[in-house]
DNA sequence: TTGAAAGCGATACCAT
DNA sequence: ATGGTATCGCTTTCAA
């Protein structure tokens, strides 16, 4: 076996060379540009099979008008807390489909590294980055990008830029407290978490307004931070047991927290919803199973997923039909048996 | 603003214009050779941030003899029913710490796809491909790579390459035999799915051969797919109640499964770990929640991923030290509440 | 300490 | 239908 570091790949060169054409012509066959005749086609792509011929992106970057560029992605995490795993999925299968490659960063919430991924992708130039951000400071992060690397927001922390698809939270808090009002329920409380950043003031905001549609009124707490929510939710639902102060339903701004209240109020001898409903956010894969039953609002991950490489992509003038930049997705509420009617 | 599409970044030349040096100095002097004067150096680096100066890779990487190349990684999935999210955070990390970045490749379970990643990433040039493959089947990947960009497994499917970061699966399957039995159990079952690939065969033989130094009688079971083993063991714990032949302890290959387990056996009444004792593997996140409290092995997640890159760099000429190239690691028991003393 | 020229692998443009 | 040559942005090599 050869030398890892010494061999070389192919190039078209080599390939011209064996034929005894010229390098341009092995280049427009290998596009399969119409005005190559068939025959030198076959023969081109017979040889560059033989010596495993694997074109050069750098050289073609530099060289094309028009490269085909790949695209970046940076997470602040892609762990459970997320859904951005399902999100990447979908950006990476059609961006595969196109003959791109994605790099993905995850930050895991350092605004140092975020800014190092986005000069990494920046220096490999990039077509696009779809982000979500940390925070909604990204005046250093368009500035390593300027006109000429457009970015994608996703996540919600941003949501005044050109490019954005975003989730309607607000919409969820309302569907989340008719769903509740509806069950007969009077006291719903609102649970959040830290930092607040504009995802959680959007479902602070949509409670309070379907709240007081309904005559009721809004009772928020917030606790804990966001890198982890069960641990939030457990300590905020038993300080509301010992004081006392138990609400009859309660819609938590993540499914990670309404597990974190779940399993905390069953420790203590309450029945969920026998006792107290529980809704969540997000559709976690496991809040399906037994254990939890969890009603809650299902993001279409694949969706977003879709929506911003097909702006990436229209913006690399891959796509023809025109799309919308600036795009808001509503969840869905999916009902299941953390959540019944009130206790009378 | 000005059009996305025409406007271009600038070059190490516009940087030579301005300050009327020659474009060689500037290329020094950002790498920082010894052989430019600090007034230069300071000079170039001024007007290199002024003018919002981004390295072009592709130029680099075509012009150097080493360049800084990135890495890929191509995994089947980074759903919750794997851990690659925790081993590509520890990949991305510490690649950013070195200049480089990371494209990921989620092929889903597609031969097609993963093979479309890997051209991907060939025709970048990437300096090696992390990759977990679908199968064992890698002769048509190892032609795309050729002698020219080394893989480094991870994932067990393949063992017997130049690069391997793997977990001994017959250790995880001794202690959790070991350890059921320390508990009084006799009827300890295994509890596998399909297909039939490296990972599970280990964890069959390391089974047998650990029941049968306690002289013991094996007890294996195989149900369902690697891609709902949640279900699998659902079904599969469902099936030996309702002909009687219920164990009184699981190992089952997955935490998945030993959660569908769990739940299907409390909501048939069973009690966990008074009646049947459950034990897992790959300590998933969710199950150290109250539900749940799977006994469960750990792998070391963070340290596969930093063994995966530590190989890649090394392999590219960034690492000192020499690294060992063919690793294994064992997984680490945790003792929960799932598992508990037989029921006399 | 600095610069001129060649070249990396491919494409664009203009000839033939 | 095919080829010659300049060029992309940067590094390398050799010369000054």
């Amino acid at each position: 076996m050869q030398n890892t570091k010494t061999s070389k790949k192919p190039t078209i060169k080599d390939i011209a060379r064996i034929l005894g054409v010229s390098s341009v012509a092995v280049s427009r066959a290998l596009r399969d540009e119409k005005d190559i005749s068939a025959a030198l086609k076959k023969e081109v792509r017979r040889v560059a099979n033989e010596v495993g011929y694997i074109a050069n992106a750098s050289a073609r970057n530099l060289a094309s008008k028009k490269p085909v560029q790949n695209i970046g992605m940076i997470v602040p995490s892609i762990g459970i807390e997320t859904a951005y795993n399902e999100v990447f999925k979908a950006i990476s299968t059609k961006a595969a489909q196109k003959g791109r490659a994605v790099f993905l960063g995850v930050s895991d919430r350092s605004e140092a590294l975020e800014r190092k991924y986005c000069v990494a992708m920046c220096e490999n130039r990039v077509g696009a980055i779809i982000m979500a951000p940390i925070t909604s400071e990204i005046e250093a992060l368009k500035a390593v990008c300027r006109q000429d690397i457009p970015l994608i927001f996703v996540g919600g922390k941003v949501d005044n830029e050109p490019y954005c698809v975003m989730l309607n939270y607000r919409a969820s808090a309302r569907k989340a407290v008719d769903h509740l009002h509806e069950l007969g329920h009077r006291s719903i409380a609102l649970f959040l978490y830290h930092p607040e950043n504009n995802t959680i003031k959007q479902k602070r905001e949509g409670y309070i307004s379907a709240m007081q549609r309904h005559g009721l009124e809004p009772i928020v707490y917030s606790h804990g931070t966001s890198d982890n929510t069960y641990d939030a939710g457990s300590e905020l639902i038993l300080q509301l047991i010992q004081e006392g102060r138990l609400p009859t339903a309660i819609w938590c701004a993540s499914d990670l927290m309404a597990m974190g209240v779940i399993d905390t109020l069953k420790n203590e001898g309450y029945r969920v919803p026998q006792d107290v409903s529980v809704v969540g956010h997000d559709n976690l894969h496991f809040g399906r199973f037994g254990s939890y039953n969890l009603t809650t609002f299902d993001a279409p991950k694949a969706e977003i997923g879709e929506t911003a490489i097909n702006i990436a992509l229209f913006l690399m003038d891959e796509l023809e039909a025109p799309v919308s930049t600036n795009v808001q997705f509503e969840c869905e509420l999916i009902v299941r048996g953390s959540s019944g009617p009130v206790k009378l």
